[in-house]
DNA sequence: GTGAAAGCGCTAACAT
DNA sequence: ATGTTAGCGCTTTCAC
């Protein structure tokens, strides 16, 4: 029963390597990385030896060493958010063709979480951090900052001072929605707005200039959800209370919704009443009849923001913002209004 | 033009708060830690300085001389699974209460992404790995497990040596399925099944032996949806076509597939057939009619495999599988049959 | 082509 | 109560 006998091997490190090598480590340390200078047949017994140890470089004290990880951060707000998870598959396909490795830390849709996994993150000494989030406040940010590249996909209440941000054109994809829906014949067209998030505001903007760039200013309604839940139904049940024959909805949840209770109260769309959602989740594509909803790039807006991480370690220090179009993609929720509705 | 006109200050390390608080670097790492034996002002001087240069411990380093991290990695297959976030929810809520960091690596439904993955997180010596995802060879699991504690949800091909794992009874959950239809009456029960994976086996088994068990044996009925997209339409049409009253899918997915065709077929849920998906996402809620469900206890599943993480660094050697057991969610896509059709 | 030695930022054991 | 010292495992000069 001696201190030796333990369950779980200990790790082997480079100077287990050496030894069985019979070389010093920093011949295996140049071997294992295959930098040049190392004669093929010592190269060779290093490699085996490493590979009969099982050995795996030490990632901690390559960092130390080094001053950088090869690791990029994934901060996000909600890993139930397929809108969110497609950004991220967008980082992490353009990080790993670069070399670097990806981690991910959740925020579950708390603010305080959202701050301590940032704050972990930086103590990991990560070399960059994407933030799939808009719920942080801009000084967390910009104090990240000034630690590391730090890049938001999202449309921030505030810009944050070093904090480059992609986002999507929210006034441009609420024009598409409401000209789709305009083209269509629909004059009463109304829009179930969000929160007061930057993004819902946007798009309540877009939905209002447009409604007035057609002329239908006097046709504009808007209703918000107050409370996320049971405040979607209710304003859903309300706008269709008032004769609109088409909604414009701040996201497809909120379409979905409408398309509810259009079903219960016999105007199912799009014969009833036509809908379009916003995010193009995998929602739209799943209820019956499948969702018109404008589309985020998101895999783009994921390896664009990649893509202002590096060159922000290559030495850029001016603030980049980036603002993607957005596309429609029309599916069965939206036709032309019923007859005798227009006007 | 000097070497030090660097445009992100070089990070502060310990030595130069204890320079700016006038003390030795010893004394900062014990106050910042909360360790006692240091006084009360000289902690207030040292935490004040830190404060002020914006300190933040290197964890590396740290992770470094102590042998440990209080990182916890949870390897994942499919971020866009809710499945799996769910359970990585519960793994996310135990560790934080026992003061650990989850950090989330992303397989990207790709066997080799999710190897190397795994081995990033060795490398940065996490002290345990969650695995939620089956797709990983038992041998790779095995590798790993000799380095660190590994635990694996979800039902493996094999069990891997020094692998624990954590799985529901997906047996009990088909008979729950296949009992609930029989009680509403319904005699031609199929089984939509998935593909050859552990847990679509388990689940037709349970299908099979219920039905026997209820002496239905001669109605059992399993179509095999092939290719997973287009053949679930495929096998859900066929199934339709044969004059089943009910259908068990092997998950909501295929159960939406049904739900779809029945509804084309004039014969929709739950008046023309009834049908009982598996998992519970959060599409069951989102269908019209809402889907019947069987649910898998995801978050009990996270905080289990985390407990049994935490019993293996705290010495325990011997393997443990626990399986815990699904319950039915019963909402309306389920009823009696059509009348006449019994029989 | 190879080895010896310094040191990354931190903690821990040992002084004082 | 405070300071000194020796590493953790690795990379990186700098000798040989």
């Amino acid at each position: 029963m001696t201190k030796g006998e333990e369950r779980r091997a200990p790790r082997p490190t480079i100077v287990d390597v050496a030894a069985a090598a019979g070389v010093s480590k920093s011949l295996v340390s140049l071997a294992l990385r295959g930098e040049h200078g190392v004669s093929e047949a010592t190269s060779a017994r290093i490699l085996a030896a490493a590979e009969r140890l099982g050995y795996r470089s030490n990632m901690l004290a390559r960092g130390l060493v080094q001053g950088r990880t090869m690791l990029l951060g994934v901060l996000l707000t909600d890993l139930a958010n397929p809108y969110h998870t497609e950004v991220v598959s967008g980082v992490e396909e353009s990080a790993e063709e670069r070399g670097f490795t990806v981690l991910l830390a959740h925020g579950r849709r708390d603010r305080s979480r959202l701050t301590r996994q940032l704050d972990a993150l930086l103590q990991l000494n990560v070399d960059g951090v994407v933030v799939v989030s808009s719920w942080l406040e801009p000084e967390v940010l910009a104090a990240a900052a000034r630690r590391v590249p730090v890049v938001m996909v999202g449309r921030p209440e505030a810009f944050a001072p070093g904090v480059d941000t992609v986002a999507n054109d929210d006034r441009a994809g609420a024009e598409a929605a409401v000209r789709h829906l305009a083209d269509l014949g629909h004059e009463r067209i109304a829009h179930l707005a969000g929160t007061g998030r930057p993004a819902s505001r946007a798009r309540a903007a877009g939905y209002r200039e447009t409604m007035r760039a057609l002329g239908l200013a006097g046709r504009t309604a808007v209703h918000g959800v107050g409370d996320p839940v049971r405040g979607r139904d209710r304003a859903a049940a309300a706008l269709l209370g008032e004769g609109h024959t088409a909604v414009f909805a701040v996201n497809d949840l909120a379409a979905l919704a409408v398309l509810d209770r259009a079903h219960e109260a016999g105007r199912a769309a799009p014969g009833g009443v036509s809908v379009v959602g916003y995010d193009n989740t995998s929602l739209a594509e799943t209820v019956r009849p499948r969702l018109t909803s404008v589309d985020q790039p998101r895999l783009v807006m994921g390896r664009l923001a990649t893509g202002l991480l590096l060159e922000r370690m290559g030495g850029r220090t001016g603030e980049r913002h980036e603002v993607l179009t957005p596309s429609l993609v029309v599916r069965g929720s939206t036709a032309a209004p019923p007859r005798g509705t227009t006007g």
